[in-house]
RNA sequence: GGCGCGGUAGCCAAGUGGUAAGGCACGGGUCUGCAAAACCUGUAUUCACCGGUUCGAAUCCGGUCCGCGCCUCCA
């Protein structure tokens, strides 16, 4: 396969994605804030991240990928307390459901997951530098500011000049109680005061009790698991600003090194034509998802069915049509693995009828293209199984390269969940299949009615039946 | 106002100068007692609209209409 390469959002242009140290692939993204289900939208920049690593891989890279969890903010402290649970607690549940919902869904852990709580004392060593270098400044309730006129280059990532981030242009936000004790609107917070509604979620610092602001954690923990320079950074398109200006602003004043080298930053996810939110009532989570009876790779495959970089818009219908195009994957993997017989089945690599499909990924992870090709081989193969015209050797290469092709895409079949009926069901089964033997037609299409009423579906072949729930 | 994205078949969605991928849905067919499943096969003279450049444009340029995102803590 090609050499992938990446849109970066510093330089605007594709870059290739090769380790600067020639030998590990370091990125970080940033990750989910602990405070309630994940949802679809969040999937879908996590499902794009995994991708990236996963074709990073299949390139022949290794990689080292770090998330970090939020699981110390006005959210989470916020919320814990409304449920009267300790932050602990209560960002314990959310971070549990988030990974059982990563599994469902097939990413990848990322190699290290770091807690923001856990790494206070980190953060407070860099804000630490920041102040020695002058780059912060203590307000009089002891919180600290990124001053963010100390750093030349700020706006750099999100082109935003400092004039019209200073300026507010029409929009009113809400405007918080500290803001009169920053120096300029724009300067953002690195440690929060202490205040009564954060309760007993307080540490300690040379500025006194408090907790750490939003930006640092990122900053701070990424420094500390890749390096003071790493290969790329990446989240939702909403981080470019503030959240991933304002890193760039903290990690480079306080190490002066070049902070990640490549920016990548995947679309927003829409429902049924618009944004979501909870007012709209279509904020989906995967456990909606699945209560309509879709598994969650129908999702995976949805969520990577548009360019990560165009708005994508999320409908039951393109669920339906997911479930119904992965089950043709998969069906062409059962019938490569039967035609294979005892072949062995070789190592996999990219090199082969499959190389079309990992170059549109290598091209700027471009999905939808790579769908395409796949589905033009798909259609080649299913035409020659049907003609029985695939040596069983040359069936067991495609099957390995298959494999392979479907864990680049991070699609997983569960196998045949050979659930067995219930008796019932299969006594009907089996007076139908009986009735039908005997041809009396009238009776076994009673009685494959009355299985249908019961949920299943009955299958005839040449010599049997097959049971399976109705779908 | 600033930065940015988009309008391609019923739905989803690639394609950034060489004559419209692919998926789903739908129609026809093979198979079947009938189905289902599976497979075969068909379906955009056309890419929001108007001009222009070019031998040639969905793709480049100018303009118009429409939709969307971000602009201090939302992936």
């Amino acid at each position: 396969m090609n050499t992938p390469v990446i849109y970066d959002t510093f330089t605007r242009a594709l870059q290739p994605l090769q380790p600067a140290d020639g030998a590990t692939f370091r990125f970080y993204c940033c990750g989910p804030t602990v405070y309630g289900p994940a949802h679809i939208g969040n999937f879908r920049t996590f499902v794009v991240q995994d991708l990236l690593r996963r074709v990073i891989e299949a390139a022949g890279t290794t990689t080292r990928h770090v998330r970090n969890l939020t699981d110390v903010d006005d959210k989470t402290i916020r919320q814990s307390q409304a449920e009267g649970k300790s932050l602990t607690a209560f960002t314990t549940y959310w971070r549990d459901q988030f990974h059982a919902d990563c599994e469902a869904l097939n990413c990848l852990s990322p190699h290290v997951e770091p807690s923001a709580v856990a790494h206070i004392p980190l953060q407070i060593r860099m804000i630490e530098q920041l102040l020695a270098k002058g780059h912060a400044y203590v307000a009089d309730d002891g919180s600290v500011y990124y001053r963010v006129q100390s750093f030349d280059a700020y706006g750099k990532l999100s082109r935003l000049e400092q004039r019209q981030i200073t300026t507010t242009c029409g929009h009113q936000h809400a405007q918080t109680d500290d803001e009169y004790d920053r120096e300029s609107a724009s300067d953002f917070a690195l440690w929060k005061a202490h205040k009564p509604e954060d309760g007993p979620n307080v540490w300690d610092s040379p500025w006194g009790p408090g907790r750490p602001g939003w930006h640092i954690e990122c900053s701070a923990m990424s420094v500390e698991y890749l390096g003071e320079s790493f290969d790329l950074h990446g989240g939702g398109e909403d981080l470019v600003f503030p959240h991933h200006e304002n890193e760039i602003a903290q990690s480079e004043a306080a190490t002066g090194k070049p902070f990640a080298r490549l920016w990548f930053h995947s679309a927003h996810l829409s429902v049924e034509g618009r944004k979501m939110s909870k007012s709209l009532g279509n904020l989906y989570t995967l456990a909606d998802i699945q209560a309509r009876g879709f598994d969650a790779m129908a999702l995976r495959y949805v969520l990577l069915s548009g360019h990560y970089r165009q708005p994508l818009n999320f409908t039951w219908d393109s669920l339906k049509a997911a479930q119904s195009a992965l089950r043709r994957l998969r069906q062409l993997g059962q019938d490569l693995r039967q035609a294979a017989g005892e072949a062995p089945v070789p190592g996999a690599h990219t090199e082969g009828p499959f190389t079309p499909v990992y170059d549109a990924l290598a091209d700027n992870l471009n999905t939808p293209d790579a769908l395409g090709k796949w589905f033009t081989v798909v259609h080649t193969l299913e035409k020659r199984l049907h003609q029985d015209a695939l040596p069983a050797a040359e069936a067991a290469t495609l099957y390995a390269a298959y494999q392979h092709l479907c864990d680049t895409f991070g699609f997983v079949f569960a196998p045949d969940q050979e659930s067995p009926a219930p008796a019932e069901v299969q006594a009907l089964a089996e007076e139908r299949w009986a009735a039908k033997q005997a041809r009396d037609f009238a009776r076994a299409d009673a009685l494959r009615n009355e299985i249908t009423d019961r949920g299943w579906t009955v299958q005839d072949a040449k010599d049997g039946y097959t049971l399976a729930p109705a779908s």
